[in-house]
DNA sequence: AAATATTTTTAGGTATGCCTAAAATATTTT
DNA sequence: AAAATATTTTAGGCATACCTAAAAATATTT
């Protein structure tokens, strides 16, 4: 039995290692989870202790195989509980995020399974993120970006990297909504915005934007 | 914002409060909270510090409207996640009850209500017991016992007092269920054991499990 | 009403998880 | 490679929420 604080380490480090091949630092850490290096330090020697991460003072934190089961089953609770929240409860896909940093801690197994079925299986959360299955596999999807497209590509948006609520809510604004077809009609010199078309529309996106946009070319 | 542990007290003194009329003791609430009495005074005098009970020294607490409110509000929360769990996640009901300990304790007041409607607005969790609505109000039903009924007499099985595990695993076996109507047939003068009528059959139960069974008269 | 028993509180201790400030180590710059 | 800079760890504190044991207050018996 984790703490909850033990799980959000274990959590972040699982997040951060995506982005770096070697260990994740102390400070990275910190600064993920709004906490201070030296509080990091103490959680790293516990959690090496508990056989979770290998842990080398000043060389950072990598995750054992099990203590990466146990953030993805911490992952795959975070995103049915979003699923359900969407899904079930009308909640809009902005709004889901900090329920389920409080439902993921929830213990029983048999309750996330049941919660799965009651779902029907699903694949993804409510941005894009797939979803672990029980036995900690997660299905592998590589991650085109809007902006990585030519002009005249299209490509389906399938989900977000930055999926912060300011975020989401900028995208309903424009009607640009999971699933959907995008074409690159236009890069403009001065910023590198890009003009797109949707459906029945066409706008102009910052490349920042179009950066956190994840699609698959069609 | 409260600690699990403060709620946890805040709802432990609601239950409490039920079956005394004034203050509820020190000793009462470690008991029933699987603690010490040094740490219930602790808690006592952050409670009231807070001014969701009023504390006298060696006299007890009592709830004021904030703590009742509160305490109603934990109550409304789990006994919510428990009709969602046995409704739509097929538990049995005497599974839900370490789940909705957890789920009790999530912080989002659309959560609640979203759920509240999800579920079609119940009014009663699976074990028959009052659900409060958002504004803290809970249906009062006077709570007559099978043991209470006179030979002769037939109630409709409406909850139960204690919601143990076993005992509830005991009714599943005698299929006893929520909603049925039950006839005292005859009562042993060996060790006041009654013998009663269900629907087709006819059973014998102690007067120990009589008592435990909320009945109304039909 | 005094003696005894019970309950409750206080005093002092432990583990967790956070903090700041100083020391130690690693990295980068010159 | 030495100096400067950045990162990480250690040391020492603080709040929460537990605990045991002793002291104080209350309740019960005789």
């Amino acid at each position: 039995m984790l703490t909850f604080s033990e799980e959000n380490h274990i959590k972040s480090i699982f997040h951060l290692s995506a982005s770096s091949q070697d260990g994740v630092s102390t400070n990275s850490i910190a600064e993920n989870l709004n906490t201070k290096a030296s509080s990091v330090t103490e959680m790293l020697k516990k959690l090496s202790e508990k056989s979770l991460i290998v842990y080398k003072k000043y060389h950072g934190a990598q995750l054992t195989e099990l203590g990466r089961k146990t953030a993805l089953n911490i992952i795959r609770k975070h995103r049915l509980w979003e699923v359900f929240l969407v899904e079930k409860l009308n909640f809009k896909w902005d709004e889901v995020h900090d329920i389920a940093e409080q439902l993921e801690h929830i213990q029983s197994q048999k309750l996330t399974n049941q919660l799965d079925k009651f779902l029907d299986f699903p694949t993804h959360d409510p941005h894009g993120d797939p979803i672990p299955n029980t036995a900690g596999f997660i299905k592998f999807t590589p991650k085109l970006k809007l902006s990585d497209l030519n002009i005249g590509e299209t490509g389906k948006f399938i989900g977000v990297k930055d999926s912060s609520s300011t975020f989401l809510k900028y995208l309903d604004k424009r009607k640009i909504s999971l699933g959907c077809n995008i074409k690159v009609l236009h890069q403009e010199d001065f910023d590198q915005s890009l003009h797109i078309g949707l459906v029945d529309t066409n706008l102009t996106i910052s490349i920042k934007s179009a950066s956190n946009l994840y699609i698959t070319k069609i």
